[in-house]
DNA sequence: ATCATTGCAAACACTTTGCATACGC
DNA sequence: GCGTATGCAAAGTGTTTGCAATGAT
């Protein structure tokens, strides 16, 4: 179920996102790969293919996808930002010890807004729990 | 129920730090304003007192806080650190409109651990919510 | 006297900005 | 050709580091 080109360019287009070539690798990249990757993952593995590429273009991307609703920033750790296209909402753990990110899916019990939220207009939950992984 | 500096001393001794008169001063203030301060909100508030205080100081300090496990850091916003005296678990809301901090009480249901992370280990837990308070 | 803490300034890393070039309709 | 996106380099921010001065025991 890879996107092309093509097919990436029409969803940046229903989102008012003008598809260059740099928006398409770099949209392409954040489909592909669902790591919640940092603007150096990103950087560093579309300037493979796309030499000319800048990191302020990155910067610039991220920004205007993230304004259209198509990715959000994960919060997890200070000095770390990270991002993903927005799903469901779901939890991440961080693994403090090799620093993966891996979602699990949240009670949907715990979404629910406390009474003292009462008159706040809630627009975005996040859960995250942090400690050590299996592997490690 | 002011603690005084005496107090504060000995709640930093009990913790293996040495109670110098800045983290005696950096404590007192956490202590007393549960506003889930930045370090510019420390720094300012203390420098008032404590002209001589620097800020390497307050980043010292801090980190030895949490290392001892006497502070959190919240994660909530890239670009924002913000610190509070560890208490209970609890959830946050940050109102994206004025940038206040509210705390709440989550469900208890919601910090179960799902299935999926059976074998990790897990050291934190935090939930967080967006939006705007009812003020704005 | 010794060792730890402090304060300053420089170094750092990440992100943003300004502007000239290049691209696409 | 015109307007936008890009790439570079410089500026900006928040945090960390190195080191000399200070303070405490």
């Amino acid at each position: 179920m890879k996107l092309t080109h093509e097919e990436i360019a029409q969803l940046l287009l229903e989102n008012n996102i003008k598809p260059s070539y740099q928006r398409i690798r770099i949209m392409e990249y954040l489909i592909d790969n669902r790591i919640h990757p940092t603007v150096e993952d990103i950087f560093n593995e579309v300037h493979k293919d796309v030499p000319t590429l800048s990191k302020a273009t990155v910067y610039n991307t991220l920004h205007l996808f993230i304004d259209a609703g198509l990715l959000r920033v994960i919060t997890i750790d200070e000095h770390e930002t990270r991002y993903e296209i927005g799903l469901h909402d779901h939890g991440h753990f961080k693994c403090n010890s090799c620093g993966k990110i891996y979602d699990f899916d949240v009670n949907p019990e715990c979404l629910s807004v406390p009474d003292s939220l009462n008159n706040f207009e809630i627009s975005e939950k996040n859960v995250y729990f942090k400690g050590i992984c299996p592997g490690c």
